[in-house]
DNA sequence: GGCACTATTGGCGATGTGTCAATAAGCCCT
DNA sequence: AGGGCTTATTGACACATCGCCAATAGTGCC
């Protein structure tokens, strides 16, 4: 006869548990849309009550803030290695690094930044808001327009990075461009954008 | 003594009635992001029971389609109009248009664009894709690409449309750019896209 | 004025979420 | 080894929202 245990309740450092509940939440949350994921599957198929859920993270929209935020945080490259050479040496290597990292994660990244807003909320928009921030920062300083630059030109950058999700996803997503497609539109708008536009905001 | 009417149920046409929850329902969802808007509360506001808008638009989401559609149906322009002059006139001139409508129905617009997937739900996204869809082909219209485009020039000026919606945020929502700027930044890349990018997608 | 059509209501059942007191797993100390 | 204590974990309660549907009552027509 086998022996049906009777799932015993086992008990976790907390470091633990959180993370490994945040791990199912990354896979679901990756799978499907915010609405239909509930804590009750989470708390499920990590094996664990759904009260729980809630003890380590709070609300299910602050599980989703975290799960957001892993999916969004990148290996951050050396910058500085990008801020050499040539002006479309730099803008190329750039480029690459972008769609290196969004090709490695895709399914996670688009997961992430199609989460943009849930519906316009607040939170989520802040916290895809400060990734578009970094990478915006990242673009200055391989210009050498890093240090304390001016709001507006924070702004365009910005908007560059916006192409590039939108383009990203344009690629990815869509299938309608392929990468050769990506890296010339991205790297010659980047270019243009450095030369004719950011001057305009001193 | 005052008369105090038992708010006696009134019947209406159902186009008309259907009308009337359609722009509360507008309102609230330009004010609130989703999750934070019940039926219920379109319901009272509009002095109705909370069946009838089931009864009207079948489920939440059903409705919220429904009011993102009607967000952004923008006044289609007449785009021969555009398809005129120098390349940098035509440009200019739909750079124009676009930042017009854009600013007279900001509060709006921004709502219905920043519903930009709830958290990627598929079908909201269809409605947005669908509105950018048609954004683009007017862009390739004003150059004269616009009959039977290739896919991969369809997706470039999807990807343009995207840095336009983008940098309209950048605009109105975050006060980064003031409208010369975003003017500058549009209408220069989109220049160098009709002539350096577009090209490689025959 | 009565009747039929149907717009409108109100309540039921199901699902999901946040909270909290009760429970028990596992370590420490004697 | 075993009893006690900390606290990770549970289970249930209260509340909100949603979709659905039979019952109700305006309103025009004969």
């Amino acid at each position: 006869m086998v022996h049906v245990e009777a799932a015993r309740r086992r008990r976790l450092e907390p470091d633990t548990r959180r993370e490994q509940i945040l791990s199912v939440a990354i896979r679901l949350f990756g799978e499907k849309p915010y609405a239909e994921v509930s804590t009750t599957d989470v708390a499920r198929i990590a094996g664990v009550a759904r009260g729980l859920v809630n003890h380590y993270f709070g609300t299910k929209k602050d599980l989703y803030l975290e799960v957001v935020r892993v999916m969004l945080t990148v290996p951050s490259v050396a910058v500085e290695r990008l801020a050499e050479g040539e002006p479309h040496q730099r803008a190329d290597a750039m480029v690459n690094w972008f769609l290196d990292v969004v090709s490695r994660h895709s399914t996670s990244w688009l997961a992430a930044i199609s989460a943009g807003g849930i519906a316009g909320d607040t939170d989520v928009d802040a916290v895809i808001s400060e990734a578009v921030d970094v990478a915006a920062d990242g673009v200055l300083a391989a210009f050498g327009l890093g240090d304390q630059p001016p709001e507006a030109l924070r702004g365009m950058a910005r908007s560059y990075v916006g192409l590039a999700i939108y383009t990203g996803r344009e690629w990815l997503q869509r299938g309608a461009l392929n990468r050769d497609q990506v890296h010339t539109l991205l790297t010659t708008t980047l270019l243009t954008m450095v030369d004719q536009v950011f001057p305009q905001a001193r």
